[in-house]
DNA sequence: TAGATAATTTAGCCAAGGCTAACTTTTGTA
DNA sequence: TACAAAAGTTAGCCTTGGCTAAATTATCTA
C-alpha cells in the first residue's frame, strides 16, 4: 500500500473492467463449479484404484468426509456423464474419458501443490489450499506455475 | 516430470495423505462455496457504491451475469446475514458488518491478481482466474503472496 | 401530470449436492 | 452354512442459486 512497486501498473489500484468481461468471469468461475465434483471424483477413484486395486464407495465418503448415499447419488452422475463405469453394489472403475480427465486433473492438482510449496507454505496448508485453487486456474496460469517451478 | 526439482521433496510425488486429513481439506472447500456468494456480492456493490454512489440490483444483475429475480433473492439471503441493508424497490447499502468483508474481500482480491500479474499472466486472465481463486486462498497463502510482490 | 418505459419483486420451477432412515445385498465368521 | 455385520442403495427431505412469467412500483418524458 505504501511501497512503490514494479509491475507494469500500480499493483492496488482495482482495474474499472467493462460489466460484460466482469460478467463472462463470473460465468467461468460457475462453469468451474459444475464441473468440481467431477473433477475431485475421478482423481479420487484413480488414486485408490492405483494404491487399492479398485475404488469403494465407503473409502470415497471417508475421504470426502461425506455420507454414503452422496457418493452413490454423485457416482450415478458420472456414469450418466460417461466418466464410471460400474456394476451395482461392486466398486467403481473409470472409463477411458474419467481415466484423461483423472490423469490431467491430477497432473493439475500436483503442479499447484507444488508451486504452493515453492512459495514456502507448509504442506497441509497446500494441500487444502489447492483442494481448492485448482479448479480455478486456467491453462496459462498453470504453465505460469510450471515455469517458476522449473526456475526454482 | 523428468526433471530434477530442488524443492525439500520429490514435486511430483504424490503424498499419501491420512483420509481424516483429506476429508477434512473438501470440507474446508465445501465451507468457501457457501461463502462465496456473499463475497462476491459485497465486494461488487462496494464498487458500485464506490463509482456510482449506490448500487442498484439492475447493475449488480448486469456485471455478475445473471438475471434480476436472482438479486433480489440474493440481496434478501445478505440482508438475513446481516450484511446489507435495503429499503424495497431502492438501492443496496452495506452494513458495517458489510463493509468490514468488502474491504477484506477487495484487498485480498487485489493481492491476488498482483500476484498472478508478477506471473506474467495478461490481465484478463488474471482477473478471471483470481474470481474464483480468491475463495480458496488461506491467510498464509495470502501472505505468501504479498511476500513474493514485495520482492518483485 | 398522465402514460409509457424501466426496474424490481413475487411465485413457482429446476438441478446439484448435502442429509437421515430404512431397506437390500454382500461379506466374513462361528 | 447360517447368520451377523458391513457395505451399498433407495426414498424422501433440505438449501442454494440459477431460471421464466407475471405483477408491482418507480422513473422518465411528451
Ligand atoms: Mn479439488
Ligand atoms: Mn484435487
Ligand atoms: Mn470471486
Ligand atoms: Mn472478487
Amino acid at each position: 500500500m505504501t511501497k512503490p512497486q514494479s509491475h507494469g501498473r500500480e499493483t492496488f489500484e482495482p482495474v474499472e473492467r467493462a460489466p460484460e468481461a466482469q460478467a463472462e468471469g463470473f460465468a467461468i468461475v460457475r462453469q468451474a463449479h459444475e464441473s468440481e465434483m467431477a473433477e475431485d471424483y475421478v482423481e479420487l477413484i484413480a488414486e485408490l484404484i492405483e494404491t487399492r486395486g479398485e475404488a469403494r464407495p465407503v473409502d470415497i465418503a471417508e475421504r470426502f468426509g461425506v455420507k454414503p448415499p452422496t457418493v452413490t447419488k454423485n457416482i450415478s452422475r458420472l456414469r450418466t456423464a460417461g466418466l464410471v463405469r460400474r456394476e451395482r453394489y461392486r466398486a467403481v472403475f473409470l472409463t477411458e474419458e474419467g481415466q484423461a480427465l483423472a490423469e490431467a486433473c491430477r497432473r493439475r492438482h500436483r503442479i499447484v501443490v507444488a508451486f504452493l510449496l515453492s512459495l514456502g507454505i507448509d504442506e497441509e496448508t497446500a494441500e487444502r489450499d489447492a483442494e481448492g485453487i485448482e479448479h480455478h486456474v486456467s491453462d496459462e496460469t498453470l504453465e505460469a506455475f510450471e515455469r517458476k517451478l522449473d526456475r526454482t
